[in-house]
DNA sequence: TTGTATGCGTTATCAG
DNA sequence: CTGATAACGCATACAA
């Protein structure tokens, strides 16, 4: 069943199957309904394989993140999917885990498969080590690269983020204001997020005019039960502090759970404030306060983004997101 | 770049090249060298439209879920893709929300991509009323449809499920030994999974020579607040149970904010199970003892059986793997 | 407005 | 073991 069928059953040639495939208006009304017809009698569905390789795109993008069981992550690939598919775009998931190496292999694969784009979801894909990135940069000459809460610099490539520096400072800022002196930062990792983050908190610090206290900066796992134990054993060390903020909602979880344990009350011992505003803000008692990193918005922009890329328009290579603080109960201002 | 470039260079045929592209042994060691050699030079990388178009595959598998942010898809999703990966297939991934017309529709896109397999994730896809179903059963003829937690006779239809009705009869069984009288069963919906358990709670029951009180059958919303709100009004009522059984980790999470606000201690005066063995089950204080669905080995059972399917092998059209009760400090058993 | 002919980059058949 | 050539199904430039 192909466009020749069509054309023999319609007695019209390809090309004019073609054309009202491809809604070209040089087509009489009446040889596009008896082609229309025909199509829709014999169950007529074009071979994608076909189109793709005369127009060489499939109409495919490839999404990359380190682990789509994450909550954001998980998020933010539904609202990358859901955008892409109201474009009739198709998304090709690929979980890369945190290994470079492992990085690099899955997005020359997919470079392989001929994707129309690749959209680096979270900010786990650009390193440290600029000589880390050369991979990617190369790869834009060939196609757009967009980075979803990540910042690379380089010609065709396009990120989009959340300004986690001034959402991290204003989140200290107002537990400063509210009194707390010593508040704890949380945080996983260095990536080009984390850095932002931590220093929004650390100029929270000297723009309210006081010291920064770098003890009270603490690196730990995405785990819940880790995070808890981590404050157990800062406590029980002697460290003091009398709000917690994290770089994510799930050590904020256990910031909660660490509270519980030491018979600390929560907000009037200790505030705590997440990031992410995941389902997890929601499943504490009390509630936690935390960062909506506006995910759906991150993701819609990218995909709006990558259309004009797509359409030859003049897109902005940098587009950057405002964050909410969502107060729950883990805070008191 | 193409398969005539690298022919040229290595001044032999294009089919030989094709030859040394797909390990046919029918090239003497000699030439395959100059070949390779050929094409690591130039960079050469085969256009996957091309080969789709002469195999009429491009080894690809599309996934189907209703919400890939909900946690337990959000983790088949990531198992799936990467079991799939492992044999070097790509996933097409498509959320199609919970409207039938909206499933077909997906589904119909689906095919039209010429995927070489269509997994259904999650127990959504499988309607009520046989009729519904019958798109399904019809395009199984064409390619294997794949089930992972749901269940649907058909030619070419494979399905690998949880035990559910085991698990929640286990689950129940354990309340009832425990002492527990009144086990309130807190569900969202009728699927084929939904029912399962339904069943397995009221067969808990009547094994135990238990009348069962349909009073503590209720349905609510998949969300948090609405679950805890449920159980506060079934309270409020005067509707009295010592325990709360759920279809999901969500509503257990409701059930024991519920508890909280009532001034109810768990486990004392109130036990509380979910369902799915999700993050959620780990935020709350106490924990919540969880039924552990087993999303990995169903997700690689199911891609197992895919792969057995391609290879032409007899493979069984239903799979069943045994759950896990995760005892947490929910549960006093 | 319609038709013819060619190219897209492979795989596969068949002959040597 | 190797090469020439015909599919595969569509898009499109050019001709009519």
């Amino acid at each position: 069943m192909n466009i020749y069928d069509v054309s023999k059953h319609a007695g019209v040639s390809i090309a004019t199957v073609s054309r009202v495939l491809n809604g070209n208006p040089n087509v009489s009304e009446k040889t596009r309904n008896k082609v229309m017809n025909v199509m829709a009698e014999l169950g007529y569905t074009p071979n994608v394989f076909a189109r793709g390789l005369g127009l060489n795109t499939m109409q495919t993008i490839g999404i990359m993140c380190s682990d789509s069981s994450d909550p954001y992550l998980a998020n933010a690939i539904y609202y990358l999917e859901r955008a892409l598919r109201s474009f009739e775009y198709d998304a090709i998931l690929c979980c890369t885990g945190y290994d470079l190496d492992a990085k690099q292999k899955y997005f020359n694969l997919l470079r392989s498969k001929r994707v129309d784009a690749i959209i680096l979801a979270g900010s786990k894909f650009v390193e440290m080590r600029p000589k880390d990135n050369s991979y990617l940069i190369e790869a834009a000459k060939d196609l757009p690269l967009m980075l979803v809460n990540g910042y690379l610099e380089g010609e065709n490539i396009y990120s989009t983020l959340c300004d986690d520096h001034a959402a991290m400072h204003h989140a200290a800022t107002g537990l400063l204001k509210s009194g707390r002196r010593r508040i704890l930062y949380l945080y996983t990792s260095y990536s080009f997020s984390g850095v932002n983050k931590m220093e929004g908190y650390k100029d929270a610090y000297r723009d309210f005019g006081l010291p920064l206290n770098e003890s009270l900066i603490c690196q730990c796992a995405k785990d819940i039960s880790v995070a808890r134990d981590t404050l157990l054993g800062l406590h029980g060390q002697g460290l003091e502090f009398d709000a917690v903020i994290t770089s994510d909602d799930s050590l904020a979880v256990g910031a909660v759970k660490y509270a519980h344990e030491a018979g600390i009350s929560i907000p009037d011992q200790l505030s705590v404030i997440g990031y992410n505003n995941s389902l997890l803000s929601r499943c504490t008692d009390p509630e936690i306060t935390s960062i909506d990193s506006k995910v759906e918005a991150l993701c819609t922009t990218t995909i709006n983004t990558l259309m004009g890329v797509f359409s030859g328009m003049n897109v902005p290579s940098r587009t950057t997101i405002a964050s909410d603080l969502i107060k729950r109960q883990t805070t008191n201002f």
